[in-house]
DNA sequence: TCTAACTCGAACATCATTGTTTGACAACCA
DNA sequence: TGGTTGTCAAACAATGATGTTCGAGTTAGA
C-alpha cells in the first residue's frame, strides 16, 4: 500500500475542488497513459480545468504523476489480491495474465512517465510487487513440473511482461482485437512455460 | 535501399570534414540508440565537434536522425540480405532471429527517436522490409507443417519481435548476459511456433 | 446572504533546446 | 605558401515547457 502524502489527499476541501482533483487524477491516468510526455497544460485541458488550478492542487508536474503512480500502484496491487493464484497452476497464471494484461492496457505508458519523473527507488517498487507474484507461481509450477525448469526464471518473467506488452503494441496497431489479446497471450505464455517432452 | 539524400553525401569535403560527419553519425547512432531524447549538444560532445559543426553539415536534428535512421535500414537490409533463410524452418529462425537480436541490440531506442522526429511514412518503410522477410519464412514453415498456424501470423511475428525487445530490456536490467540472450531467445520463439501435439 | 474557498486567463520569470550568426583561428590541399 | 574550407566558442533569437503571481470573477456552504 501507498500513502497518499500529497495535497490532493486532504479531505478539507470544497466539493468542487474534490471533484476537479479527481478529474485531474483521471485525466493524467488517461493521458500519460497514451503519451508520456504529455503536457501538464494538455491534462488541465482534458481535466475541464485550467492550468492555474491544476498547479493549485499539484506541486508540480512530478508531484502530479507520483499520486497517479501511487494509486496505479494501489488499483493494481488490489486486483492482484483478488485473484485466485490457487489451483492448477496453468489455469492460475492465465488468470494472472488475463489480469496483467488489463492492468497494462489501462496504464499503457504510464510506466514510462514515471521512469523519467520519479527518482529510480519508487519506480524499483512499483514493479516488485507483480514480479514477486508472477515469480511465485512460475517457481509452484516448476516445483509440480507443470512448467519448465531449463530456462532462467527472471527470463520466463520477462517473457511474459514482454508478451503482454507485445499485445498492446499489436491492438495499437490494429493487428489484434481487444476480444482477441486475452487468449492470445495466454496460449503463447503457455507455450514458453510447458515442458518439452 | 535508402537513398543518401542529405548534405552528408556530398562527395566534394574535404578531409577532416569528412571525418567529422562519420563521427558525428556514429555518436549518433549509438546515443540515439540509448536514449532517444538526447540532445544535439550532447550528440556533439559525444563526436568530439562543436555545436555549429553539427549544424554545418545537417539542416536540422531531424535531417541528422534520417541520415541515422537510413544507414540502419541500409545495414540491417545488408545484414538480413546475407542471412540462408533456406532449409529447416525452426534452423533459418533460429539464424534469423539471431541476426534481428544483434540488430536490435545496435539500435536499440533508434526507432523511438525515428518515430517522434520522422514523417510516419519513413517509419513505416523502415520496418516493411524486416516483416515481410520474417511473415514469409513463418509462412514456410507453417506449410511445412514445422510451426503451428492456429494463431495470427501477425501475432507470430509480434512475438518474436517482442522476445527479441524483451531480451534487450532483460539485458540492459541485467536479468541475462549478452552470451545467453540468443539461445534464450530463439528457445522462447521456438517453444511458440512448435505445434502442440 | 456573506465569506472563505475556489477558478481562471493573462502575464511573467525561468529553463532547456533548437537553430543562426559572427569573427577569429586552424587545417587541408593545390 | 596562399586561398579555400572547415572548426569553434560566444552570443543571439525563437520556441515550448514548467511554475508563479495577480486580480477579477464565481461558487460552495454555513
Amino acid at each position: 500500500m501507498q500513502t497518499l502524502g500529497t495535497a490532493a489527499a486532504t479531505g478539507a476541501k470544497r466539493a468542487d475542488a474534490r471533484k476537479n482533483i479527481a478529474a485531474i487524477i483521471e485525466a493524467a491516468t488517461v493521458s500519460l497513459a497514451k503519451d508520456p510526455n504529455v503536457s501538464v497544460n494538455d491534462i488541465a485541458k482534458a481535466a475541464g480545468v485550467g492550468r492555474v488550478t491544476l498547479y493549485g492542487h499539484f506541486d508540480s508536474r512530478a508531484a502530479l504523476i507520483r499520486e497517479v503512480v501511487n494509486r496505479a500502484i494501489d488499483d493494481t496491487d488490489r486486483e492482484l489480491n483478488d485473484l485466485d493464484l490457487e489451483g492448477d497452476p496453468r489455469e492460475a497464471i492465465a488468470r494472472l495474465l488475463e489480469a496483467t494484461w488489463r492492468l497494462t492496457h489501462r496504464y499503457g505508458s504510464l510506466v514510462v512517465a514515471a521512469e523519467a519523473a520519479l527518482p529510480p527507488d519508487d519506480i524499483h517498487d512499483a514493479h516488485v510487487q507483480p514480479i514477486i507474484r508472477m515469480r511465485g507461481l512460475i517457481e509452484r509450477g516448476q516445483a509440480s513440473g507443470a512448467f519448465r525448469s531449463d530456462l532462467p526464471i527472471a527470463w520466463l518473467i520477462e517473457v511474459a511482461h514482454s508478451t503482454v506488452h507485445g499485445a498492446a503494441d499489436a491492438l495499437h496497431r490494429g493487428d489484434i482485437t481487444e476480444a482477441q489479446a486475452p487468449a492470445l497471450i495466454t496460449d503463447t505464455v503457455l507455450a514458453v512455460l510447458t515442458p518439452s517432452r
